[in-house]
DNA sequence: AATTTCCGTGCATTCGATTGCACAGTATTT
DNA sequence: AAATACTGTGCAATCGAATGCACGGAAATT
């Protein structure tokens, strides 16, 4: 019986999908009225009676709206394209749960790309999304400098970046203070009485990595220390990976390191793996703090002290601009900078 | 200037998108030959002249295909719906990297939508995906007997569940041999000496729930162990909080377990915070087995012994799975069961 | 009672691409 | 040379819903 009933469309290949006609029939009306019927825009404009026998008509054939031909019609497709470089990094499921919600209430649909860290293939990616006429797109997948933005710019689609924001400030986006949070890990090390603190940083094509630099140099200047040139050493990706290589190299160049902050929970992760391979532990011999609060890093050994970004919210604020530049709300474009918080943990401890 | 640029739509808002029509008049022929000349099914009907110039004229517009339009037409929006039930939780990212994976290779788009545990949610969800009119429908929702699987089956909407089961396997399916995964971790604790032994289970609605369950007990049958009544404790989600719960109330029960074998990682963090609540370490007091390996449980503290299911490929066979369905080459539905493999770490030991 | 206003509904067109059919024009056959 | 086959292209209908316009009838006005 498993064989002959199965994958759904063998069990009734005539697909009796009911139209606006079948129903303008049941109903006895013309189609038209059954459209006005069951948009609620346009019911009022119809006597009660009238409505209410569209309404039935439709409840009984159980018809679904074909909206693919409604939005040919409207030029409305109430769906919005997301780019993502990455689902498997656990920053990206919360900012898509963040914007699946919001856009959710408003009836939008979220279609939803990987596609990599590869402009060509981000390319293509955002061409099949436009092709579809999706109303608006979310990009988690910008580099301080972004052929996909121009592109998207050129498309005129309404366009919201989140996560990590272009250079010039083109197009709305949603980041946190990569300064700020840099400022708290710096001031926490520090207080501690760490004084010698290195920075394990992110890529600087990106404006995550470039803020999270120039906020430890900021803040190190701010506590008048000076980093040398081997306290600070960058990854080339934000990838647990990435980390364990460029930790090797920090912890060469700069072993009398007590502290050190990184630009992210994947890459203290990575320095975490390197520590264990030299036999030193956290925080007695080295302090981390970390970037996102990811989840599980308070499941980790040690517990990470990290900089904790609402990622939750940063999806529902960019769902939330995204729609008010879809139905032209929008006077301007506008950053959202939201505020991190540190959280304390044992990763961190007074220097040995 | 930031004020003035802003969000894409503003800045062209004559949105310039060229038709068909408009190709042809460039290249001086028939609407229906443009369409011929872009399909690269039909393409070889027209001399290769008229179709160059075509493509020519196509690419000097920078031409981009209505895909709203053309699904109108022929039926096929090459778009799937992917419904989950929480995409926060980490095993879902792989699943949904491999789906996408293979899917975007046949050009298909997927609508993803985070529907939460309510089936009237999941209800209104899958029918705005329909709506849309989605070529067909990844599940990872269903619990063993799902309404919303005969809403799909009524609809007649090609559909493929993953992760989980329905119990009377209606539809084709993407599993991991549960059985088989409870008998690596139950010889596991066995061959390490343990013979009192529990099972920290999950809600017996879902496949997985029961299915580990029923593999524990046949297991620890294979092993001449009879489990005592307080030896299973059941909670009431895959989650963290839930295996807290549970885990205080199998403690109490049976205090005198060594090893326990738990239905899924979440719900083994949840042990773990109730083991350290209660001042007892691990391995030493108890050793834990988890279920699903999801990213990060190498780094916890211990690190967790568990059954890895290779969820990404668990993504890709569905996908697979469901594109052969959509395409009407498969005769009939099946179940796809992954092995799973035991993933030794430092979460189980001798019992003490 | 005659005229105007308004309201509810129907008609027909539109959105943009696809595709069955028809028809030239050329190539092939007898 | 005439008949047939084929090939490349155009024509027009179609997918399903939305909407501007028009019209008939009822209500309101004078």
């Amino acid at each position: 019986m498993h064989e002959t009933l199965t994958i759904g469309c063998t069990v009734k290949p005539v697909n009796e999908r009911y139209t606006v006609q079948d129903v303008a029939k049941r109903a006895g009306v013309h189609a038209s009225t059954v459209s006005r019927a069951l948009n609620p825009a346009t019911r009022h404009r119809l006597s009660e009676e009238v409505a209410a026998r569209v309404v039935a008509a439709a409840a009984e054939l159980g018809y679904v709206p074909n909206s693919l031909a409604a939005s040919l019609r409207t030029r409305r497709s109430e769906t919005v394209g997301v780019v993502l470089p990455d689902i498997t990094n656990p920053v990206f499921p919360p900012i898509l749960q963040g914007l699946e919600a919001v856009l959710a209430e408003e009836r939008y649909v979220a279609m939803v790309a990987n596609a990599g860290p590869d402009p060509e293939r981000q390319r293509l990616v955002v061409e099949r999304l436009l092709a579809r006429q999706v109303d608006g797109l979310v990009l988690a997948t910008v580099t301080r400098h972004d052929s996909i933005v121009d592109q998207c710019l050129k498309a005129g689609v309404p366009l919201v970046v989140v996560n990590r924001s272009e250079a010039d400030h083109r197009v709305s986006s949603v980041v946190s203070d990569d300064v700020r949070g840099m400022q708290l890990a710096l001031d926490h090390l520090y207080g501690l009485g760490h004084r010698r603190i290195g920075h394990l940083g992110g890529p600087q094509n990106l404006s995550t990595g470039k803020g999270r630099l120039e906020g430890f140099l900021l803040a190190a200047r701010n506590h008048e220390l000076v980093p040398a040139a081997g306290d600070v050493e960058l990854a080339s990706s934000f990838s647990r990976e990435a980390g364990r290589e460029a930790a090797f190299r920090l912890l060469d160049q700069a072993p009398d390191l007590t502290g050190v902050v990184v630009a992210n929970d994947l890459l203290a992760l990575g320095l975490y793996d390197v520590l264990a391979a030299r036999g030193l532990s956290c925080p007695h011999h080295l302090s981390v703090v970390g970037h996102n609060d990811m989840p599980f890093v308070d499941m980790v050994s040690p517990p990470l002290t990290t900089v904790r970004i609402r990622h939750r919210e940063m999806g529902e604020q960019a769902a939330q601009l995204l729609l008010r530049a879809v139905r032209g709300e929008a006077v301007g474009g506008m950053d959202v900078v939201l505020k991190p918080d540190l959280v304390v943990r044992a990763s961190t401890a007074a220097p040995r």
